[in-house]
RNA sequence: GGUCCGUUCGUCUAGUCGGUUAGGACGCCAGGUUUUCAUCCUGGAAAUCAGGGGUUCGAGUCCCCUACGGACUACCA
């Protein structure tokens, strides 16, 4: 077979806020295509007019722009396919379904929704399924069962129709799927799903193939919901005679709750509290709002590199990828069967990752803003340097005030537990002497600071461990944070002596 | 219920050509460093490869059965 370009397209439906799951089917689509250096397009599915969700759109190209993942073609970047809305290609499926009824291989139904929802009542009571297919369209309202004068009579009187596609009553339809193989099914399995709506819009499946069809779409990397009606998938191709271009199928893994089984939900997320979209979401309706991953301190960079790894692996042991190195290692081959369950920890761990990777100018640049919200007003300069004291100690920026509020203001009160463990009736006198050797410190710097300390203590013979405690304890009212010397020379001596007073005046 | 897909440490996974002490990562535990906590370093526990049958000198890897899990079963995508 000759070369073909490759062209993958991300399909989603504006139905609400694109949630995680459909973000890395879109960051699989777009690795294959880069990789193969080919076109990545990004086309909205929104045939379903009463499930349509103002705002889902932009949310999803914000988010995916959020990703870094970039479209050659689509509805926001224009293209040569364009429109790339499934609403602004109505026009174009009924000509497609006219071609199918024509050939044979699709017919009008006219039963109502209904008598359908009767049927499906009944056969449930009867704990049976109600299949429209070669066993019960005989007996149902329907083009295949009505007398040809009948149907036009319908049709002229303008009575609501759908068009179904007709399923071959023997047979098989085999699908090739680069990550499950060969899938056969029997064709007495399928239904004869309905293609073109009453409301004169095609479903997905007439409007997936037919769009995938005309865009050139090479390959099809969806999520293994579709796999079930993949076999009619296929079947619609070989009706219009496009097998020849028919685009190679990959059905993705799904993405698990993280505890107990299922698919991840957008509810899972709110009880177990971690985000499962990309960006926050306020839904229009009910103004609840959903949590994102953005909102959350996620670097985007962190995001993508753990979604990568739900259900790929480069084959090497390397864990840490950016977008290029993604794309470079990036296969289809190396994407696993079964379902992957998120991990909020590992997740975590990403992030934390990636801001150790960061500067300390670029760590300063998103946090200065949360500074100045706490009302915060120090030289940039001083943020500056207490990043590096804290960076190592935090998984996201958000956090990084609780690990260094106390080089901002002054501690407040004195932990109870660590004032027990180390604190003694001569205590006072001990931080007064203290005190005496820090105004004689001159320059106060890392170095000398340590040196005279750390001399004094040992030179009274001074427990060391008890009396570099309480300094902390002084400095931060607790017995946690970075290294003391370091705190102390960014507060400078004023500060220090100040805060030690505080303490032996307020500790008793 | 039916159809289809899946099943390796708690979790993400390596393993793609049958021969490995079944490897890595997160998390967990311990020791070291840091006179604190975190980081970091070292080490450890952790998978009878869902179970059972085959095939084979030899099976996580091939075949069959069973169990369990999931998806789908709309004029939704």
């Amino acid at each position: 077979m000759a070369e073909r370009e490759i062209r993958v397209r991300f399909a989603p439906s504006p139905t609400g806020p694109l949630h995680i799951g459909g973000v890395r089917t879109a960051l699989y689509n777009y690795l294959f295509a880069r990789k193969s250096g080919g076109k990545m397009i990004l086309r909205i599915e929104d045939t379903d007019q009463t499930r349509f969700v103002p705002g889902a759109e932009d949310y999803i190209v914000e988010s995916l722009q959020w990703c870094g993942i970039e479209f050659d073609e689509g509805v926001h970047v224009g293209g040569p396919h364009a429109p790339y809305r499934q609403s602004e290609r109505k026009e174009m499926y009924k000509q497609y379904a006219d071609d199918l009824l024509q050939k044979g291989f699709a017919y009008y139904a006219f039963d109502t929704p209904e008598s359908l929802d009767t049927l499906r009542k009944d056969a449930e009571a009867a704990k049976k399924t109600f299949v429209y297919n070669a066993v019960t369209r005989k007996q149902l309202r329907n083009s295949l069962s009505m007398s040809a004068e009948e149907v036009s009579e319908c049709l002229s009187r303008g009575d609501q129709y759908v068009i179904r596609i007709l399923i071959p009553e023997t047979g098989q339809v085999v699908v090739q799927d680069l990550i499950r193989g060969t899938v056969k099914v029997d064709c007495a399995q399928l239904d004869d799903k309905v293609l073109y709506k009453s409301d004169g819009m095609p479903t997905y499946h007439l409007a997936n193939v037919v769009d995938d069809h005309l865009m050139n779409i090479s390959h099809v990397i969806r999520g293994e919901e579709w796999l079930p009606s993949a076999p009619m998938h296929v079947l619609l191709y070989q009706y219009f005679g496009w097998t020849d271009t028919m685009p190679q199928f990959a059905h993705l893994p799904l993405l698990l709750k993280p505890d107990g089984n299922g698919k991840l939900s957008k509810r899972d997320g709110d009880r177990l509290g971690f985000p499962v979209f990309p960006l926050r979401w306020t839904d229009p309706k009910t103004a609840e709002v959903s949590s994102g991953y953005r909102e959350s301190g996620y670097f985007p960079d962190a995001f993508i590199n753990m979604l990568a790894l739900l259900g790929w692996n480069s084959g090497t042991e390397q864990e840490l990828f950016n977008m290029k190195e993604l794309i470079q290692a990036f296969s289809l081959e190396h994407v696993g069967k079964s379902g992957s369950k998120f991990d909020l920890e590992k997740a975590k761990w990403f992030n934390h990752q990636y801001l150790l990777q960061k500067s300390d100018a670029e760590l300063a640049a998103m946090w200065i803003p949360v500074l100045r919200e706490k009302n915060v007003n120090v030289s940039e300069d001083f943020i500056l340097q207490v990043i590096p004291l804290i960076k190592e100690r935090v998984h996201f920026v958000s956090e990084m005030w609780d690990q260094s509020w106390f080089l901002f203001n002054n501690p407040e009160s004195y932990d109870e537990a660590i004032i027990k463990k180390r604190w003694s009736p001569e205590m006072p006198e001990i931080l007064r002497n203290i005190i005496l050797v820090l105004l004689a410190t001159e320059p106060f710097s890392r170095e000398n600071l340590e040196t005279m300390v750390k001399g004094h203590i040992q030179e009274k013979n001074l427990n060391m461990g008890q009396v570099m405690n309480v300094l902390r304890l002084c400095m931060v009212g607790s017995s946690t944070g970075p290294d003391l010397i370091s705190m102390m020379t960014l507060l400078g001596k004023d500060l220090v002596v100040k805060r030690i007073e505080n303490a032996i005046t307020a500790i008793k």
